[in-house]
DNA sequence: CCGCTTCGTCGAAACGTTTCGACGGACAGG
DNA sequence: CCTGTCCGTCGAAACGTTTCGACGAAGCGG
């Protein structure tokens, strides 16, 4: 392990001047520069990141926590953590996940307080959580993928569920659906206040409404057998739907599933549309789901470099930023074909 | 923030004495511990996380190395995470994840150089891996979860596909199967050298070879395309086929899906064992899959525990762990109903 | 009662950087 | 030719711990 003292005394410069150019801190000549390179290729010079984050009182690691609960991680996520990645090592910083699960709020404010993260971004926020309070109050820089309820004094990204929620209801309205139900999270989780679940829920209510139609909503598990049990439901409160909106990744397979069961065929009897879906996941089914696809990688992007320009730039501004999906049309959308429609336009 | 040095004024005693309170690495009198333990909760110290790993030259940080890739992380590799994450905090130890894909093995090489991490932890090994390579270049303690394949000088653990494998298989000719399909990874898996899949194919002969029966293997894309493409192989393989083993998670969607279409029932007319697979998503299929849920959490948790030894312990000796995955019986196997079977028990 | 351990504590030297003040030398303006 | 800037470099002091050697004060066997 060679240490600075070792690349200067090779070089024959002072170790600071090492330290210049490793940081660009100060101008160095281009001669020097070229002896102290040389002389860190030849040692394999590594910097020590203990060292460097004592002395800077910054360690270039960034940190993003992510709840993992049993469900596993989405395509979704993942493209959150890819994009996240990608764009610190670009900024010259690392990054580490963190899962944080419920419990282990001491864990966190420990790795906040103990000076060994410059920056967070936290995942899947609760309209009320702990962790924000926890870190604001550790004084740790912080950037949401989400939104707490109050975001006045918070920097986020996140999806455009009001617009990502139009979009849906128009695609089905353009191919002349009027009667569109809508399945949501489990109750339990609107009750947690799960902001993506709310959100979309009012999204939902006002795009129909604006179409003068009637926005039916069903609450379902994020289980297959949820599934099952909220298109039952759905038939019980509708029975005429043309058209399935689903929130819930987990519980689509469930209700694919039961539409088969009842003989009915998608897209033919029954269109399906579902939200905030990775590519993999809608090839999953058959036929291939039509989907709102979720910006996952650019928001991970966005959520670190404007993390970073906090960090780097003096600016104190807050960064606050909605990306809507986007429809991708596959096979589960069609025309409805029991009644004939009127007045839809193509 | 408050420094020991604070803490040493407050409680009148020295530095040291504060330090060895913390870290146990001398005894200390109750009186003082008591002094010191008093001050530091007065001005609510919390070690300063960078001088403890320049001092002590350990950072007590491991890392889990996890590629990422577009498909995102199933049940089974959360469970991993979350097991090693819950093992390393109970010893005292912080777990970060860090999504090394696979153009990153300079940013490995860095991370791992930079003594910023104590151990790590690899996961998704291949038969030939790099990052093996570069991690014991660096002199990196190593676990792996999974095995490379040479492990005469690696520790890791990983799942008894051979023992899985046998059980799977013992299930199904018990239940009276004798034409038996196993659907693995795609080809190009294969040969890339990807462990799991050439074990289980291996073992798949094995096993049928050892009940007198004839080994059929198909090799199926990770999509429900390849799953649907494998199927029809397969029957064309094997037209009396009464079975399917399916090693590929993503493939059995496909396979499921293909089997309705053919207006076969599933467990009537053909049984369905997933392999490696989780609770979660065998539940989303219709019917719930019989499958062999992998160890997960166990591996993890093992991994960490194997790796906090050698950090800790003087001990230098090797873990090398099996674990097979147990059988979970739902509603995706019963007996074969076309040929009455003989000689079969129950 | 004397020399020997053992116990509890202290002071100071690491650990490997960054960063600040200082200081020659080159260079420009007057 | 003198003075004031700027540029490139140096030396030394942090940064907040751990850890080592030392040293009194007890405790003990003889």
């Amino acid at each position: 392990m060679a240490t600075m003292h070792d690349v200067a005394r090779l070089a024959q410069v002072s170790v600071s001047t090492v330290s210049y150019v490793l940081t660009g801190a100060r101008p160095i000549s281009q001669a020097t520069r070229n002896k102290v390179l040389a002389a860190m290729a030849e040692l394999d010079y590594q910097p020590n990141a203990m060292a460097r984050g004592l002395a800077s009182r910054r360690s270039r690691i960034l940190g993003l926590l992510m709840p993992m609960d049993e469900r596993g991680l989405g395509a979704t996520e993942t493209a959150f953590v890819t994009g996240a990645a990608s764009a610190a090592s670009a900024a010259g910083y690392h990054l580490v996940l963190s899962p944080v699960g419920g419990g282990d709020l001491d864990d966190l404010r420990r790795l906040a307080t103990q000076r060994m993260l410059d920056g967070v971004v936290l995942m899947e926020v609760q309209l009320a959580d702990e962790r924000v309070t926890v870190l604001q109050e550790a004084g740790v820089p912080l950037v949401l993928i989400g939104r707490t309820g109050d975001t006045s004094a918070l920097s986020y990204v996140d999806i455009d569920f009001d617009q990502t929620v139009r979009e849906a209801v128009a695609h089905l309205v353009g191919l002349g659906h009027r009667r569109i139900v809508y399945v949501n999270h489990s109750a339990a989780t609107l009750a947690s206040g799960y902001g993506p679940a709310l959100r979309t829920r009012d999204a939902f209510v006002a795009a129909m409404t604006g179409h003068g139609l009637d926005p039916v909503m069903i609450a379902a598990e994020d289980s297959a057998a949820g599934g099952r049990a909220a298109l039952a439901d759905a038939f019980a409160q509708a029975p005429e739907l043309t058209a399935v909106l689903a929130m819930n990744e987990t519980a689509i397979f469930g209700i694919l599933g039961e539409l088969t069961g009842r003989g009915l065929s998608v897209p033919d009897d029954v269109s399906v549309v579902s939200m905030v879906t990775s590519p993999q996941v809608a090839e999953l089914a058959t036929p291939a789901l039509t989907a709102m696809t979720s910006p996952g990688s650019a928001l991970g992007r966005m959520a670190i470099e404007a993390l970073v320009r906090h960090l780097d730039g003096a600016g104190n501004r807050l960064h606050q930023q909605l990306l809507p999906c986007s429809l991708e049309i596959r096979g589960s959308t069609a025309a409805p074909r029991s009644r004939q429609i009127m007045g839809a336009d193509k």
